[in-house]
DNA sequence: ACCTGAACACCGTTCAAGT
DNA sequence: ACCTGAACACCGTTCAAGT
């Protein structure tokens, strides 16, 4: 083994998240990737099918991150059994909602890569995003009951994300101030998905 | 004029936007896009700056469109004074909302180029957008009083607009009537709004 | 087993030349 | 005034050749 491998999936996908967060998704190249881990580009072909391959690990290993950060704060608050009290299920939720958004500011590129992808483009699998979202799931749950669970997670997360991605994008062109909107509508989807 | 313009702005910007919805962001090309309309890619220059403004051409007569069809559903239910009833300012809400899904179902594409654009990408101008969501606006006037009016609209808005970008991108992949959570979703965002 | 240079097809863009 | 072919830089991808 002369060469005994120079990089590492790993280190690509690194260096391919950065990429994407510095230089947007059409900076996001095979011979930037590759020169970032000290090789060139045909290199990279040992390691990833091809770029939408990679495009697709990016994918994965951010919504891993954000289910990692997700189940942190689910935890936290309640060590309990199924029923919680309706004040600490809102106020877990409406932390689980916050900590969504500190990772779409953190990553923003990251982020609009998982959740606001093209009609044609590949989505991270099925399974990691429901991990990364289950915490979310089991507060709407405690929430608005095991009948309208689905309906509640979905309308609490269409929400976040369409704000975030509206947010990130600066369609927030009229005034106002952000945040406030923001904790606006937070309590208004909690109050509404807790009404039976 | 030997050659009198043999394609014209308004030709090239319908051949963007068929490409756009057949064959995606990436197939887009200036090459198909000239094919399609009859000469070379190099003549595409005398009427467009460059790709990225072909576009964000595409990107305003998409919100144009939308507009003309929101101001048609917003002034056939109301011929009327500041206030109306808060079932008929529920209703119209409503049906501006079911016809913002329309016009996402009808051209995915376009609408995702529009309201979920990357963190780099170009948006429509602020004008045209306004203009687009104005009778949106002023039905969560009606609903939500003036005070809350701006917070409303963006919390509708934001919803709709999260929910479509995961329904057309395959998010909603767990189980269940998507119509039916929009329906759930679009009753539970109403009430939230109208609640004072 | 991994890395490389050379090569190919493709795309955006420019420009001198045609009419 | 608009269109064209030729050209350039760039990118994704393949592959035979190196070690």
């Amino acid at each position: 083994m002369p060469t005994p491998t120079r990089t590492s999936l790993d280190d690509i996908v690194a260096a391919a998240r950065a990429l994407l967060e510095s230089d947007g998704l059409a900076g996001l190249t095979m011979q930037a990737v590759a020169s970032h881990v000290g090789v060139r580009a045909p290199s990279l072909y040992k390691h990833v099918g091809d770029r939408d391959d990679l495009i697709r690990l990016v994918s994965e290993a951010t919504v891993a991150d954000l289910g990692n950060r997700m189940a942190a704060i689910g935890s936290s608050g309640s060590g309990s059994t199924d029923t919680g009290s309706n004040d600490t299920s809102s106020a877990n939720i409406a932390e689980l909602a916050r900590e969504f958004r500190r990772f779409a500011h953190e990553m923003p590129a990251g982020y609009h890569l998982v959740f606001a992808p093209g009609p044609h483009a590949a989505c991270p699998s099925a399974e990691s995003l429901a991990t990364a979202v289950a915490p979310l799931l089991a507060a709407a749950t405690a929430l608005a009951g095991p009948g309208h669970a689905l309906d509640a997670a979905r309308t609490l997360t269409a929400w976040a994300n369409g704000f975030l991605s509206m947010e990130l994008s600066g369609s927030f062109n009229l005034g106002g101030d952000v945040n406030h909107a923001w904790e606006y509508g937070l309590a208004s989807i909690i109050a509404a998905i807790s009404a039976e």
